[in-house]
DNA sequence: TGTACATCAGTGAACGCGCGTTCACTGATGTAC
DNA sequence: TGTACATCAGTGAACGCGCGTTCACTGATGTAC
């Protein structure tokens, strides 16, 4: 299938395409989907959308500008996925933490194309203060769960609560990349990613003495 | 510099090259680290080791063999340099342990060549028998320390051992991948990664009921 | 020790290909009057 | 409501470039006798 002149419905369907600058973001994660972020050509993505190698030069400067823009729509997603999943802590953190967990995976899973731009594509956060922001935001999401977590427990006991996002990111980094998508995922697991991930922040917290509520599920 | 005609001392140094194949190495470990598993190409290989662009295919059948024999190899140092970090549990497995983690990181951040081959090159295992083996092998190590630390605690109280790898192994590469190399260790932190990993690993531990011994460092 | 010869590891020219980028252009759209 | 015109968003041809790959070749090396 194509992404050529679907600028919505009943766009313009003649000279103009109408809606290129989208059609060009979604062939770019199509491509990015197939071969990696790497393996995306600006005139790939041109022809996926059914147009001349030269137009897409009247939305993008280069290649670059339109990979830093799908890292930016990639983060948008993921902050609005964890934000979801976590809720505003409901029922109780540690569900909400560990639903944060599944859809973070999920997240990797469904769209390895954002993910890769995201974390892998080697675009360093300065390369636009849009991308810059969209990062620190969906990171601040986690970084809220952490601090209600923390609120939790009693004053002196209270690690540090960057420490502890950043050690949360971590491992789930960690697990998506490993073991949690595509060719990755073939590795042949005692477990799934997600039980490995909720396993290993409930071991987490317990070691900083959090005493979990049974409602935030079993370790495998 | 080039690695043209570097044969070892007094290589021969006319027509034929000597030591190409090395020389090919060398050279694609320089490309990667300058601009990922993807920016680097055959014929820039063969440049860099100052040979003609119909060289290499002596040697590797194309640019994904090269690439898989460079991944291998990386796995190959990276058993040695865990293996040497670990030293058979001297003097105990936790501080053992904690000085793996260490060489982890530092292996990810001075070998940022091989450690793309290993792990973010999209190269699935099964590209080479070899490749799997060498993987395998590299993991084992990690494998070993943990069954050596398990073996401390009673015997009702033990996790799986292969769980408490995999999560080790996830939170090592997660702090690698996200703040440990180049670009990204730009990202303002409150600690080292080494630190960042030495408590995550501890408050793990922890977490599991090991008691862990004051000679394997503090938690920052 | 010398010679003939097989094998090995390179050369260098050539090819087709797709990419990035530019250019003058043109069809479509929207707006002022 | 109609018309003139500016602007926008495409076209398509062209370019130079580097890559991957093949090919017949050749210089260097090693070995059998």
């Amino acid at each position: 299938m194509s992404w050529s002149r679907q600028g919505g419905r009943s766009g313009p369907r003649g000279y103009h395409h109408g809606n290129l600058k989208e059609a060009l973001i979604r062939a770019a994660l199509e491509l990015i989907a197939q071969k990696g972020p790497a393996g995306f050509t600006f005139a790939e993505a041109a022809r996926w959308a059914g147009v001349s190698p030269a137009a897409p030069y009247r939305h993008f400067r280069d290649r670059d500008e339109l990979l830093i823009d799908v890292a930016r729509r990639g983060f948008d997603q993921f902050e609005a996925v964890l934000a979801r999943a976590w809720d505003d802590g409901r029922p109780d953190a540690f569900a909400a933490l560990d639903r944060m967990g599944k859809a973070y995976l999920q997240f990797a899973r469904s769209e390895p194309a954002y993910y890769s731009a995201m974390f892998e594509a080697g675009i360093p956060p300065e390369a636009s203060p849009e991308l810059r922001d969209g990062a620190e935001r969906a990171l601040a999401v986690l970084r809220t769960a952490v601090e209600r977590l923390i609120a939790t427990m009693p004053v002196r006991d209270r690690p540090p609560v960057l420490m502890m996002t950043l050690h949360i990111w971590a491992v789930s980094h960690g697990i998506a990349s490993l073991f949690g998508r595509g060719d990755s995922a073939r590795r042949s697991l005692p477990m799934s990613p997600e039980d490995l991930l909720e396993a290993a922040v409930l071991i987490y917290l317990n070691g900083l003495g959090f005493t979990v509520s049974p409602t935030a599920g079993r370790p495998a």
